[in-house]
DNA sequence: CTGAAAGCGCTTACAG
DNA sequence: CTGAAAGCGCTTACAG
């Protein structure tokens, strides 16, 4: 910028004045600062702007994988508000890794962005504290923080898992099983209570045996379908509690001579296509990512309420012909 | 970091010994800086930093969608290498829009990231001349840059293509059918030049009705499959140029009574589960963002050619069924 | 309408 | 081992 401001033989301010469309440079000014920029191509450099000013116009998201397709699809519009008003994303995953989210965060937090949009991985967040207290808005998705009252945009779990088992019951279903991952991840316990409440709201007892929570590897699974259906009581249907389970149900369901009724917990690509067509409860996964990077914006315009905020948007029960399938006789 | 260096009576440049764990500092007075940075919730702010080191240790991935599988995976391992580097990575996606994706870039430049790993949307990047000019070290990905010589990284489409399309060959088909994406793209060139190559090494004609290329639209893909196996000469078997059009055809075919052979380019999930299961040429996603990545640093780091490479990853071709689907009678 | 000075929060190159 | 000065490339707050 000195550089273009000696060639046009003006100040430093006017050349900024140009560069930001300022008014208050007459054309004839403005025209030989214009020159000297394209002779000499120069750029602005935004890095050095913003620290004078304060604010990065770059956000940060922190999410367990990218190339989960579920995630993706959340960062795709978290990206679209981002550039709505005008930010920049940076992007990291986590892996499920507290110490790796930790460090995604604080190396963002470095770099001062003006926002946070954090899938959590870890249990306690109030490593966080400073930051926030220092300005930076951050919001938490798919899963609430730990130890740390924050805005947390998440999907209705227990709701969709109560529907979705109620529909299996709305089709003749008594004994119903249910698959989960790891206890300790939010959703999962959410949806297993979901299933719970489903099953009491129907005066249905619950065997034991019905419901399995773990890791979602294909071994596991099968394993805890097959106990499911060769049990004293098997189950007439399978409440799948993620994605993961779900193929693997569709893949052991599959070899099966009987056929067992299946609903899963969130949409994938093709489910309309297998046979039978999976019947599944939906998430709106960019839905969350807007949401929450809406939010985000809020709080960085101060137009946002003190008070963290819990949002929790809906699903979709979409019937594909697996959740309609009749109890074996 | 004046604050912390006043609490702690020291100068600025031991607290910056301190932060950045620089040698030469008694254990007493490190201690005591440290006691004030813990006292003042200190944290360095990298954008200064960065703007006096002149390495933002940032690269910027534009691509065509973040919420893509394909693009998904490739931004995974985009990540990985650039963590591995230290680096923060920027993520964009131009929605296959030339005027988004030059905003994107600059919008990277601007903010100085180191790097750029760029999947183009249009056909002329010479707006990039003046960055790389600059330094800014950048590799372009799944398809070369337009007018410029830069560093790409691709998958072998034609190679891939004629291996798909020679699969079907040998399982005894000599009327096949290719649907591709628009002309325009590279990669939808590439391999419908691949399967011209494999119809000409085996002695086949090619009719003119057996390919078609255009939008991949479901209704596109449908009418221009039906238009293939309803005229006079009708193929048997089918190579699908890309992943959407390898679905539409599942569907479609799935609807007609006598079986036709499918061989896709690109593998997808539940592509196993399908009934019957879908042999695919595969394409190497992580790798492609892997190698493309890797080369990136290379360049940053000084240790890269100096003329632009070109780089041609192989794909597998995956045999699941539906390409091993006999001719008709 | 225009520009000189100070400052954003750090590091570099030196001197002691 | 330690620190004062200058500077990275901009903007802010002022003065003319």
């Amino acid at each position: 910028m000195k550089d273009v401001a000696a060639r046009a033989g003006v100040g430093l301010k006017t050349v900024s004045r140009v560069v930001n469309e300022e008014p208050g440079v007459t054309p004839d000014t403005a025209a030989r600062v214009q020159a000297a920029i394209d002779a000499l191509g120069f750029r602005r450099n935004d890095s050095a702007r913003l620290l004078r000013t304060r604010r990065t116009a770059s956000v940060g998201l922190v999410l367990e994988d990218l190339a989960d397709p579920f995630y993706a699809a959340l960062s795709r519009a978290v990206e679209d508000v981002a550039r709505s008003h005008g930010a920049l994303l940076f992007t990291g995953s986590s892996a499920e890794d507290p110490r790796r989210e930790q460090e995604l965060v604080l190396a963002f937090c470095a770099r001062r962005v003006d926002g946070l949009v954090v899938v959590p991985a870890g249990e306690d967040h109030r490593y966080l504290l400073p930051e926030i207290a220092a300005g930076v808005a951050t919001v938490f998705v798919d899963r609430p923080a730990g130890r740390l009252d924050a805005d947390v945009v998440l999907t209705d779990n227990a709701g969709g898992t109560r529907e979705g088992v109620a529909h299996l019951i709305a089709h003749g279903h008594r004994r119903i099983g249910f698959i989960g991952d790891q206890p300790g991840i939010h959703t999962a316990g959410e949806r297993l209570r979901g299933y719970r409440e489903a099953m009491a709201a129907a005066g249905l007892a619950v065997r034991p045996e019905w419901y399995a929570m773990g890791p979602t590897t294909p071994e596991r699974v099968e394993a805890a379908l097959d106990a499911m259906l060769n049990g004293t009581e098997p189950v007439t249907a399978l409440f799948a509690g993620n994605n993961r389970v779900t193929v693997t149900a569709v893949r052991v369901l599959a070899a099966r001579p009987d056929p067992v009724a299946l609903v899963g917990f969130d949409d994938f690509e093709l489910a309309d296509v297998l046979d039978p067509a999976i019947t599944v409860v939906a998430q709106d996964a960019p839905g969350i990512g807007r949401v929450a990077a809406q939010q985000l914006f809020r709080r960085l315009d101060g137009i946002a309420a003190e008070e963290a905020t819990r949002t929790e948007l809906p699903v979709r029960l979409i019937e594909r012909g697996s959740g309609e399938i009749p109890p074996a006789r």
